[in-house]
DNA sequence: TGCTGCAATAAGGATTCCTTATCAGATTGG
DNA sequence: CCAATCTGATAAGGAATCCTTATTGCAGCA
């Protein structure tokens, strides 16, 4: 049985007339007999009375036309989700990231993805680099936000572009350093407690964060793993308890108690990267998420991703 | 795109493998390849990536696959459902019926039919004989159950045959009739009022009884027609208000207060008659349902109709 | 380097599908 | 009442397609 003997029955069904549906399918009416007949011969059961000047379904034929009509509608919209697919409208995106620090820009930009793109499945998988680059070259994720970026990536059939560059940047409770004393310097904090953002996952960040004390303040900053949200900590930072340190990009939002200082001066940047596959084919859901991942960031703080597709 | 694009595809996409899936679909592989290619080449899409060592499904691939299954599975069902339609188990059954009569024996018949086949459709429109035979002709119903029989039916394209052949009985007050006065003659009801069960579509009804009077007792009867169901009229008859002259089945329960007498000796019998079109096609609904309603009669009053198909 | 397994491609043959031509039955019009 | 016409089924030939075998190109493996 093939969809071609379903567009015919139902044709027939329709017009009650072999001949009308025939000039209808744009083909001649033996053609249509022949097809017909042969699809009751496959179901072993007559579809239609035809006495000799009327057509009529037979209450079999009823039946069988509900399923025919659902079957060709199945199929036609099979073809339509294809397209959307094709055009990223529907289908999945898995994405893999770093949790502390996509937490400054992520939720934004999937909130605006599914805003435009509300029939894809979306899946955020936290993991570290070098797991982002074991499952983009197995297919669990499209896209990988990370930070060791070229490194990792040109090694194997990966593509790295940067995705955001900015400074370090440092929070500390108002009264620590009051507006009259112009901008502070990082060594200026060298004796503060250094709050970390989360107990685990902070191995690597932690380390990147005490490369940028050690080369940009000469110190080695006195760490203390508090809290698990970026809320909590700014919090205990208003307290008094220390200040923290992160990608500018961390601090978007005004936090009562607290003031933001941008190390400009400062020698290291903060970057991140997008990791995909060298695709032979390019994935539509993943590539409008990129261009909407870059609208939603800063603009200080992009980095030329726009540039191939 | 047909039915085989898919099955080709699914196979494919289930394998990840043409080689695999050519063994699986018994045809050899460039078949499925070309096959693969031209639903690619209609969709516009690419389904699979081959890069020459593995195959597997891009995205658009993923959601086509679901639209594929849920296909084939729809047409699948649609001929398991011609099958069971085949074999009366699914479909319609639209029934021509008398209303005040075949309230006797209808209701526990359609019971027992919808047990049997949960997944038929069935109408019953009350229509009187001649009507029945023109919603036969057109195919409004499959099936009149009337009384009116060979005379309305063998002239047009129809067939009727004998459903039910019993004898008149009457309910009257147990006083109106003590058990030790023996069986009473339709004659020693002359003077009672003659209750009708229902104020239309009892004229035709009602002329029947009216020459069960004349030709077995000898008598104009007195008729009072009040209430519409049997239920009513059959306490009014426990009141004394009257009596109710009808088919034997139409009395199949006892009612407290009410006696019921078989006008055994009476020329005149009841009978109903089945009609329905001299099909090219039989209809398998129908004749279950004809199977089971000889069933639900009672022996006594059932005629010959298990004969023919 | 040669071997093997895989998918794509080319070309020929087989199947099927559709076409034109014709038939049988039934209704319509003169 | 008979010809004309419309219906769908059937037969036969041609066209399109689908599948086959044979071959190529590519990548991993011994």
């Amino acid at each position: 049985m093939e969809l071609r003997h379903l567009r015919y029955f139902v044709a027939v069904a329709e017009e009650l007339s072999f001949r009308k549906a025939a000039r209808r399918l744009s083909v001649s009416e033996p053609a249509v007999s022949q097809q017909v007949a042969d699809l009751e011969g496959e179901l072993g059961q007559k579809l239609f009375n035809r006495d000799s000047r009327r057509v009529e379904l037979t209450e079999i034929g009823r039946v069988f036309l509900r399923g025919a009509r659902r079957t060709l509608a199945s199929a036609k919209e099979a073809v339509a989700q294809a397209q959307e697919a094709a055009a990223g409208e529907r289908g999945r995106l898995t994405i893999g990231s770093i949790d502390p620090l996509v937490h400054a820009f992520l939720p934004d930009a999937l909130a605006k993805f599914r805003e435009h793109f509300p029939l894809v499945e979306v899946t955020v998988l936290n993991m570290d680099d070098r797991t982002q680059v074991e499952a983009l070259a197995n297919g669990t994720i499209m896209l990988g936000i990370g930070w060791a970026g070229p490194n990792l990536a040109e090694s194997q059939s990966l593509t790295a572009k940067p995705l955001l560059r900015c400074s370090f940047a440092l929070a500390c409770a108002e009264h620590r350093w009051p507006a009259t004393r112009g901008k502070p310097k990082l060594s200026d904090f060298r004796e503060d407690n250094f709050l970390a953002i989360s107990t685990e996952a902070g191995s690597d960040f932690m380390h990147l964060l005490r490369t940028v004390c050690q080369r940009d303040g000469g110190f080695e900053p006195n760490f203390l793993t508090v809290g698990n949200s970026l809320e909590s900590i700014l919090s205990m930072v208003a307290a008094g308890r220390g200040v923290l340190l992160g990608p500018q990009i961390l601090f978007r939002h005004p936090t009562a108690g607290v003031s933001f200082h941008i190390l400009n001066g400062a020698k290291e940047k903060f970057k991140m990267f997008l990791m995909r596959r060298k695709m032979p084919e390019p994935v539509a859901t993943r590539d409008n998420f990129i261009k909407i991942l870059a609208q939603s960031l800063p603009r200080a703080c992009r980095a030329e991703i726009q540039d191939d597709k």
